[in-house]
DNA sequence: GCCAACGTTGGC
DNA sequence: GCCAACGTTGGC
């Protein structure tokens, strides 16, 4: 089973609007970037869990797990000009773009935030793309060791 | 709000 | 195929 990380703004789709929709379940669209892109549509598994993390805000954090309940498959969004992510350039028969859709696991306890996360980026966490400087990924992997750590993290607090 | 980092675009 | 310009991300 793989793990994984992916980014959200929390005033625009956090935890919340995740935990309020119908069966807590939501297509994860609007990724356009080709390195995800190809996480969402070629490595991620149903059964996968996924750290959800609010970006953009204060602090940045770690705040619950999803899991995958529907492997890659064509974002419609691309293809609906009324849509915010929407791509002209993507055609029907060849879709650029991929999501997967994610149910809401749990909320963690409390909020695991990036300053905690990067008191171990020398140690446990060494490696972590969420810890490297310039990152912008919006899906990637964690590993288990990763995932393990985290969740003893918040245990801890 | 600022700005560094990064990906993409498009002229050449 | 190079690379400058541009737009976006996201921490601060």
């Amino acid at each position: 089973m793989g793990y994984w990380l992916m980014k959200s703004e929390p005033d625009v789709f956090g935890i919340d609007h995740l935990a309020a929709r119908p069966d807590q379940t939501e297509p994860w669209d609007g990724v356009r970037n080709y390195q995800a892109r190809n996480m969402l549509r070629d490595q991620m598994k149903a059964g996968d869990l996924a750290f959800f993390y609010h970006s953009n805000c204060d602090p940045p954090a770690i705040v619950g797990v999803v899991q995958v309940v529907r492997e890659g498959y064509p974002d419609a969004t691309q293809f609906d000009p009324e849509a915010r992510y929407y791509d002209p350039k993507s055609a029907p028969d060849n879709p650029r773009w991929y999501r997967v859709d994610v149910k809401l696991k749990r909320r963690f306890r409390r909020d695991v935030t990036l300053p905690e996360l990067k008191t171990h980026a020398a140690g446990a966490l060494a490696g972590m793309p969420l810890l490297a400087r310039g990152n912008r990924l919006s899906v990637m992997p964690v590993t288990p060791a990763q995932w393990e750590f985290i969740l003893s993290l918040e245990r801890a607090g």
